[in-house]
DNA sequence: ATAGGGTTAG
């Protein structure tokens, strides 16, 4: 057009412009813009609109800000420029200052916003979950009579929705004279984030005239997983592939991507990793995108074997080098490493995690860090991680206490609370409930009395069941039974299941029988399938040595077709991860394991170790012969990890139940005649064993 | 100009 001598107009530009916003071309928008003040249009307000709207979506929100301000210098600006400026913050998601700037437009200005302004300024009250804010927007509307428009009546409905007001937004739904797809997808969105599976399916959405598209079953779908729904998630499947998924033969299209990573998802989170999988493995390589990758490893993270999750991330680097694993999937393989305490992996990972710079998304990720080093055994690099942080929010903090607390560090976890009140930030219920535990696991019982009383007083926390579990193990650990059942008395609430198993926790403990036996009575009550509970009231008896009652309990068991989940502990060897379980013997170098099993014991029982039978029968099941004390699955890691480790090196051990009482004192005997720190995570916490003693100091 | 997927702490 040049070429031919035309000269371009203030017709021209705001075209250009926006093809410029259409693939985001910072450079080209910016020489343009250069252009149009060369050319005498820097006081035309379409144009400079036009250059406002391009700066913002092309994400230069301080260019688009400039230039909306010489706008207003000139005294020229309109509603245009106004709705440009409040959309360029929207795209840099900072609600609150676009907020301010509608304000300013209507009230210091009195301009009168159209469906543009309002279909821009919704969002950001529902981000900010502002339903004031948003109900004086409605209200605005009907005055307006702005409602009508249907992307004004979506935009409302989905504010609400967002702010969590469902009756609000089904209101204004219901009111709508057109609504389409978009309006019903608002519906079932607030209902599955809301996790109203039920809601959602009920919405007659298809006698309505607006078909499910790829939106509403995404919806759907990660509703049917955060509620662990398989059968609606199965029906939401059979859809997809009757009317969304179009899959004759040919690769899979973004919209389909979406939803088969959805179901991934689903069917991953509804506990059936094995179909996930086969849906996993039914793409192509070269067609999976970063998401599908992280929703599978998270899915075995999660809801599968955690191993499986570990694979699948070296998988992601081996099969597709284009495959960049962003803050998710990095997350993700976290929690594995941490439900494994995969010390070494998860290493690699943080080095990663370094190397490639995640900065800006680093605080979910380095929230994990803190996690998975805790998890480990090295709650000490876990503090460096929380020390290096450029941003922390809450879970930073509870992270670190959870961490202590595991490791027996009570005081280490009361001096971080008091550096975060000194932030300050706000503590609430699981900051409380995280001080109690590690209250509780470190023997620190005046500390968590005094911090029980005052967290409902001094913070307006109220305590839950939870907290009163907590309180019930402290009491219980220290010996104070009448207390724990006083405090239980005292709830106002009833009492749930944690509450039962903390008292039969103690009782077991400190053999007290008859509370154990009413402990275990309410708990079998509120639930009689869980193997846990049965374990510890066996453990109890057979402590007791009333072997018919131990009998008794397994015939309970056994009828009701209760499985004691199998003990099962691995260590990290020099050359990866060994598993065992009780009188394991698949392992190539067993025979060598276990006489250096045999001949330890030999060498403790001299220094005064005594084998506690009455843990013997604990694990075995009844068609088991013979004496497995000696065959638990944590004293057998600890030989093999003795024989494969270099001497000095520490020995870590994860067990999936809580140790067993014999292997606690053997160990610890064991502790003074080896020269490795041992250190040991069970389902409860972690024991460091060094000459002789147990950080522990028995506090389980 | 409005709707959508995957992550963290007990």
């Amino acid at each position: 057009m040049k070429s031919l001598g035309w000269t371009p107009d203030h017709y021209t530009f705001p075209f250009v412009f926006k093809a410029c916003t259409k693939f985001p071309s910072l450079s080209l928008g910016a020489s343009l813009h250069a252009t149009v003040c060369r050319s005498g249009f820097a006081s035309n307000v379409f144009v400079c609109n036009a250059v406002v709207a391009m700066y913002g979506k092309c994400g230069a929100l301080h260019h688009a800000h400039n230039m909306f301000d010489d706008l207003c210098q000139q005294g020229i600006q309109d509603l245009v420029s106004w709705n440009s400026i409040v959309s360029a913050y929207m795209c840099a998601f900072d609600a609150n200052t676009a907020l301010a700037l509608f304000s300013k437009m209507t009230t210091l200005h009195r301009i009168s916003p159209d469906v543009i302004s309002l279909v821009n300024i919704l969002p950001a009250c529902a981000s900010l979950a502002a339903s004031l804010r948003g109900k004086q927007v409605h209200g605005f509307a009907i005055r307006s009579g702005l409602v009508d428009d249907v992307f004004v009546g979506n935009a409302v409905v989905d504010m609400y929705a967002k702010c969590g007001r469902m009756e609000e937004a089904n209101k204004v739904f219901q009111r709508m004279k057109f609504k389409d797809v978009v309006s019903w997808n608002a519906m079932v969105t607030g209902y599955s984030q809301a996790g109203r599976l039920e809601h959602a399916l009920s919405l007659q959405m298809l006698n309505s005239g607006s078909r499910p598209n790829v939106v509403t079953l995404v919806s759907l779908l990660s509703a049917c997983a955060s509620v662990g729904a398989l059968l609606h998630g199965k029906e939401t499947h059979c859809y997809a592939i009757k009317f969304i998924l179009n899959l004759d033969g040919q690769d899979p299209g973004d919209d389909d991507l979406k939803v088969i990573n959805g179901l991934i998802d689903m069917y991953a989170k509804c506990q059936s990793t094995e179909i996930a999988r086969k849906i996993f493995d039914s793409v192509s390589t070269k067609d999976r995108d970063v998401v599908t990758w992280t929703v599978m490893i998270g899915g075995y993270a999660q809801h599968g074997d955690a191993n499986h999750a570990l694979q699948l991330f070296s998988e992601m680097f081996q099969t597709d080098k284009s495959i960049k694993p962003n803050d998710f999937t990095l997350s993700c393989t976290l929690v594995a490493c941490a439900r494994l305490a995969a010390l070494r992996f998860g290493r690699q990972i943080h080095a990663y995690v370094l190397r490639n710079c995640y900065d800006s998304v680093m605080l979910f990720v380095a929230n994990c860090l803190i996690d998975m080093y805790s998890k480990s055994g090295d709650v000490d690099t876990g503090q460096i991680v929380f020390d290096n942080m450029p941003q922390r929010n809450a879970v930073s903090w509870t992270s670190l206490m959870t961490g202590y607390g595991m490791h027996g560090r009570g005081e280490d976890a009361l001096r971080v609370f008091g550096e975060m009140r000194e932030v300050p930030l706000v503590p609430d219920s699981i900051t409380f409930l995280v001080l109690l535990y590690a209250c509780s696991h470190s023997g620190m019982v005046d500390h968590g009395i005094d911090l029980f009383n005052r967290m409902s007083k001094d913070f307006g926390v109220d305590p839950g069941p939870e907290h009163y579990a907590c309180m019930v193990d402290l009491w219980g650990r220290a010996g104070c039974l009448g207390e724990a059942m006083k405090l239980i008395n005292e709830m106002p609430m009833e009492p749930t299941p944690v509450v039962w198993v903390a008292l039969l926790s103690a009782c077991r403990l400190h053999s007290n029988i008859e509370l154990g036996e009413f402990a275990a009575n309410r708990l079998l009550e509120l639930e009689s399938g869980n193997d846990g509970s049965y374990t510890l009231l066996s453990n109890l008896y057979a402590n007791a040595r009333r072997w018919k009652d131990v009998a008794r309990i397994r015939y309970m068991m056994k009828r009701s077709g209760i499985k004691k989940r199998p003990g099962c502990s691995w260590v990290q060897g020099r050359k990866g991860v060994a598993t065992f379980f009780v009188g394991d013997k698949s392992h190539s170098q067993s025979q060598l394991i276990y006489e250096t099993l045999a001949d330890l014991i030999q060498r403790i029982k001299v220094i005064g170790y005594v084998p506690q039978t009455s843990f013997a029968l604990h694990d075995v099941d009844d068609e088991e012969k013979g004496d497995l004390l000696f065959e638990h699955s944590e004293k057998l890691a600890l030989a093999y990890g003795i024989l494969t480790l270099p001497p000095g090196a520490p020995i870590r051990i994860t067990k999936n139940l809580r140790i067993c009482g014999d292997c606690h004192s053997a160990i610890s005997y064991i502790s003074k005649i080896i020269e490795h720190e041992i250190i040991l995570r069970d389902s409860s916490r972690f024991h460091h064993f060094k000459n002789g003693s147990c950080s522990c100091k028995g506090y389980w």
